[in-house]
DNA sequence: TCAAAAGTGTTTTACCTACACCCATGA
DNA sequence: TCATGGGTGTAGGTAAAACACTTTTGA
């Protein structure tokens, strides 16, 4: 950096909002704090980006380190800048969230010592968090809720196999509220994104329901051609 | 800020994407600028954020200082943080834009000695801009597409007074597209936001066409509240 | 009287909504 | 055989899409 730019005490942060569904709830990896401010608090993943990372590359890394997750696609969600977010001094943070599926819930491990342990906590019973991490927790919640609305963005939380059911479940968490059934089934297979599976439920004491997989390439197709006005 | 937090060689800018509609032409608002790099080049209004005001306070500061203009309402569209879009060192750049009504255009005065002049660009032949803005530009175009589809925020950019082939002209330029005629007055007046006014256009060699004004009220009835999925 | 834009209605189609019963399975 | 969730269809309403002609005005 030349010395003709203005140099400020600046710092910018990342902080990851990683959702998984488990055990039919929401939920989102904190970590506990092992540093201060707000030691043995409970936090989002976040830590400062590096000088010569891109702010996408940070994300991944931050993410990696405090939890041992890698290669997870997030997604920027805003950036948080006032004055009095951080108690030591002018932090920016550039928040990113991901959905991701919980395969038998790996141990989560982190690689750096700013985070004791990181763990995944139901949302709807989150306590305080540290700085305003909570501000930033609901942001993305009602991120999530609004992008779920026209995307069907829930199969990246689920098993690769799932029911109907499941699905229709994991729509009325993160919508709080309950759908009709048939309504359901008929518009989620109507978007002709789900392949019916020769695979039926195991182990229920009840009628095994059947298995569907999410079509990666229609989806595409689908929902990633641009959006337009109706004429 | 305290000596135990790492400092970093880092800066933070804002960059707004201002767009008015004029003669007929989407435009945006850009600066020359007075200061190297890329002195004499075409830029979005854009600087550094200070130490002691949040993002959104510095966005309508630099906003006014580049331009004199005041009391815009600014939108955080998106932050870029790539290691290279400054040549100088590194600099993350978080990006607001803004829809006006131009008035009569009022002359552009830069507070600024930064910026040599600020003026109003149809963004149909943008040139070359500093930096990554002409990225920043395109994301932004991107972002009020998407959301004049399910929000009509093109009332912001038209004056007071509109008649209803100025507003749909305004979506054709937006989303350039055709609509039709018939199916989008239908729409618009269904929507229940529009006040037809006693007046008429005036001074056209062509039957003139009724006046409406935008209401305001309705308006944040009928888009502030939740969406929801259908059920 | 001409040019130019204003203004207007109907039909078809697609999708959303509401709603209730029988089926298959394991305990 | 019972409890539990799996699975299915239809009718009514609303909104979008396609489509063309008459009216008003000033030059």
């Amino acid at each position: 950096m030349q010395e003709n730019l203005p140099k400020f005490d600046s710092v910018f942060t990342i902080d990851c909002v990683i959702f998984g569904f488990d055990e039919g709830e929401l939920k989102i990896l904190l970590i506990e704090r092992n540093e201060e401010p707000f030691k043995g608090w409970w936090a989002l993943p976040g830590y400062y980006v590096e000088q010569e990372e891109s702010i996408d590359h940070g994300a991944g890394r931050i993410l990696y380190e405090l939890t041992g997750l890698r290669d997870i696609y997030m997604e920027q969600l805003y950036t948080f800048g006032d004055v009095d977010r951080h108690p030591q001094g002018r932090v920016i943070t550039v928040a990113y969230f991901a959905m991701i599926r919980l395969n038998g819930q790996k141990e989560l491990k982190p690689v750096n010592t700013y985070a004791r342990k990181a763990f995944w906590h139901p949302v709807n019973e989150l306590p305080k968090l540290a700085y305003d991490h909570t501000k930033i927790f609901e942001r993305s919640l009602e991120k999530i809720r609004r992008k779920i609305s026209y995307q069907p963005i829930a199969f990246e939380l689920l098993p690769e196999k799932f029911t109907l059911t499941q699905l229709q479940h994991l729509y009325e968490l993160i919508l709080n509220t309950k759908l009709d059934k048939r309504n359901f089934r008929k518009k989620m297979l109507n978007y002709g994104i789900l392949k019916e599976l020769d695979e039926k439920q195991r182990g229920v004491s009840y009628r095994a329901a059947t298995l569907y997989k999410f079509d990666k390439r229609k989806y595409a197709r689908l929902f990633q051609k641009e959006l337009s006005f109706n004429k």
